[in-house]
Order: C-alpha cells, then sequence, then structure tokens
DNA sequence: TGTCAAGCACTAGTATACAAGTACGCTGTA
DNA sequence: TACAGCGTACTTGTATACTAGTGCTTGACA
C-alpha cells in the first residue's frame, strides 16, 4: 500500500478512505485482495476504528466486500457495476447539461470557460495531473451551477468501479479533443442550446470507451 | 424515538440505522433536533459504536448532521435537497424504463405484472401498508430487470428527503391512478415502446408532487 | 494411512475507556 | 452591576478490550 502525507485537518476516518481510494483506484491494492482492519491500521498509524469506518463506506459501493467474522477484500472487477457507473453517469450528466442550458446565467457560463481556459494552459504546459483535476472539475461544475451537488455526490462514489478500469487502461484522454467537447458544451450552454449540449455531452462521455476484452484478457486474475 | 423490535439476524449498526431511518422519516424525530451518540445508544440498547457508524452513513446524505465535537443533529428540511431527489430518481426513473424496453424479456415483464396484479389484489382488500411496499417494490423490479441494482440503492440513499417531506404531506397516493399507471407503464415495455414507456414514467412520477408552500407554513420551523 | 475432532489463530462486531475540543455557567473581581 | 476567566460537563474522535463466530491445522485414534 502506497501512502501519503496526512492532511492536516483530515480525521483518521478521512485519511483513511482517502489512501484506501487511491490505492485501489491504482491497483496498489489489487482486486482479491484480503484486507486486513488491523494491518491497515498499523500500516497507517491509525486504530481500527477509523479504518473499519472507512472500509463500511466503501463497502455500500461494493468496492470492498466485507464478509462477517470472515474478513474483508477488494472486490474483483465486477464489469456489472462498471457498466452501472457509466450509465450512471451518462445519464446524469446528459441530464444536468440539458438543465444547465435552462438555468446558467453569466456568472455560471464564466466560471465553465473559465476552466476550459485554463485546461488549454495546462495543455500547452503539459500537466496532466492538473487537466486531469481539471476535467473532474468541469463535470463537478456542471452539477453545481445546476444545483446538483449532492447528486453529483453519489454518483461520484460508485465512479470508482471505473475510475479502477480507466487507471488499468492507462488512458491519458487528456487531449485536445476532450478540451475541444467541453468548449463546445460550454457554447451550447450559453446559446441555451439542450438539444445540442446534450448531444454534445453524450459524443463526449462516449470518448472514455474501454476496451473490456482486452482488459480481461490481460487482467483475467482481477476479474469476476 | 419510537423503536420496533430487532430482527434476529439484524446487526447493532443496520438496527440503529433502520430506527433511526423510520424516526426522521416519521418525525418522531424532529428536523433540528439534537441527537446524542449516547442517549441513542441506550435507548436502543447498544453501544456508541453502532450508532455513530449508523450516524456517518446518514450524514452521508446529509440527513444527520455531525458537528465535531459539538454534536449531532437532525438535518433541518432542505428543500434543495427535496428537488435534488426528485431531480435524481425522475432522470434515473425514465432512463431505466425506457432502458426495459429495450431489454426485458418475458420473465421479466411477468414479474412485472405479478407485482401489478398484487397491487390491485392489495387495493380491493385495502391494505395500504402492503401497498405502498408493493410500490416501492415495482420501482425498485424495474432497476433490478435491467441489472441497475447499485444505481437503485444510490437512489434510495437520498429519496429519504422526499419520504420525509410525503410524510408530512400524509399523501396516501396508493389510488387507482397509480396501479393503473404501472399497467400502463408494463404493456410500453411488453410492447418495447420506450418512448411511451418513459411518458408514463414522467407523468406517474408527477403525481407525487407536494405543495411546498403549504408545508412550509404549516411547519416552518422544521424549515431550513 | 485416512478421518475426525478439538483447539488455535484469525476475523469482524461490539463495548468501553480515553483524548481533545466546545459551550456555557459560575465565581470572583473591579 | 458588568465582565473576564476559569472550570465543568457535555460533545465527537480515537484507541483498546472483549465477544462471538469462522476455518484451518494438528494430532490422536481407528
Amino acid at each position: 500500500m502506497r501512502l501519503t502525507e496526512r492532511y492536516s485537518k483530515e480525521t483518521g476516518r478521512e485519511y483513511a478512505l482517502r489512501m484506501l481510494k487511491d490505492n485501489i483506484i491504482h491497483l496498489d491494492l489489487v482486486p482479491g485482495s484480503m484486507l486486513s482492519e488491523n494491518e491497515l491500521s498499523s500500516e497507517m498509524n491509525l486504530s481500527r476504528t477509523p479504518v473499519r469506518e472507512a472500509l463500511i463506506e466503501l463497502s455500500k459501493v461494493k468496492i470492498v466486500e466485507i464478509y462477517p467474522q470472515k474478513g474483508s477484500a477488494v472486490a474483483l472487477i465486477d464489469y456489472k457495476l462498471v457498466e452501472e457507473a457509466i450509465f450512471m453517469r451518462n445519464v446524469l450528466e446528459c441530464a444536468v447539461v440539458e438543465l444547465a442550458c435552462k438555468t446558467a446565467g453569466e456568472e455560471a457560463v464564466m466560471q465553465l470557460n473559465e476552466n476550459v481556459k485554463l485546461q488549454e494552459f495546462y495543455l500547452e504546459n503539459r500537466s496532466p495531473e492538473r487537466l486531469l483535476k481539471l476535467d473532474d472539475e468541469f463535470h463537478r461544475l456542471l452539477f453545481h451551477i445546476t444545483g446538483k451537488d449532492q447528486v453529483y455526490q453519489l454518483m461520484d462514489s460508485i465512479t470508482i468501479h471505473f475510475d479502477r478500469i480507466r487507471s488499468m487502461s492507462l488512458i491519458a484522454v487528456k487531449d485536445l479533443k476532450t478540451i475541444s467537447d467541453h468548449h463546445a458544451i460550454v457554447d451550447a450552454i450559453a446559446a441555451k442550446d439542450g438539444v445540442k449540449a446534450k448531444e454534445l455531452m453524450e459524443k463526449h462521455l462516449s470518448r472514455y470507451k474501454i476496451d473490456e476484452e482486452a482488459l480481461r484478457k490481460e487482467y483475467s486474475e482481477y476479474f469476476l
């Protein structure tokens, strides 16, 4: 398990959760491997309590499995869950972007444009981590300006299934197309063209397609 | 706080969660009231641990607020969150019913029909609790037959905001219209008419409209 | 050698003890 | 009387101790 520093105001539970998610997404905790509350606790210099609370939360979205009195494990990759994550994201993102066309004011459009401008900047300056962060931020922003933060948070919790296989397939999607997609989406919102925006979003999200069969062959031991 | 019996195989955490949800929905724990882990523990004959775990889970969907080192409280009614719950439900249910038209086989349609038949039966026999349960089951079934159980579960977690104000407005919506809606939806699925099914679902969900202003007047002290 | 049973080592679930931080009231002083 | 400051009684966060249940291992016996 790869550990990074604990933030100053972060509680033990939040820290444990962050570490576990990171390590699961990047396969440092490999799918199917057993997790011991005791081991994790001592590794992270915490007691069982905060670690356990983090594991419970992760088990809610089935990325961690808890077998009472037996043990816990990182869930194997269940492609059905990956598809659920993709489905949920597609449906909600499209609905939100359509809604944004109806409700977004000048201020909101400006925020979106600012984000896209920064994406262009960091593309030139080759900073993929920052680009990834801005990409996430862009989508989060769409939910925020339409007042759907809680919906985003719930959707985000299941996205971990998708994030994990995305990290396996080594996609560094952050390219020109992605950014021009974002640009077009903001334009559609500014023009209040709901149909167009929805269409663009659908196309945009389809870029994240992953070759399931290839992954399944290469990492068959990670799959359910 | 109104308590019911603990199921045999239920863990303490599950029991605490069930009790808290029930009491919050039915306003036995009134919006804005403080919650003490200690009090709740002794009331439910549990220790703080399982109660605390339940509270943490409820705080994830903002129905309970935890102020570190200060206390916890039942969240006041934030109509924005209610709207988020309604939005999420509308969007996902429509998408799912549309999907069901593409994928549902004979077996699935039969399950749906069986459910509707039971609804008709319990309508005649005047058993509103059972009708409510069948209604929930009907919608859950749509997610199940399309393989979106996890999506349902996440959506369901935020629905508590809606359930709470629904219980305030004393809606016993379980009438003929509801059931005939269900019937029509199943027919559309059987006929694989996605557009129609979506339309019907939208109309169906719109029946649950709640008069916000009236509630806000009557229970202003419960609102944010 | 094969089989079965007892025990041990592990797990998660729960209870309890302790730490750290907050709010509020009381008391003493000006 | 007003106000400052300390102390107390609460809170949640964390650590640890205990309970109960699982499965594997080991050893005795047929």
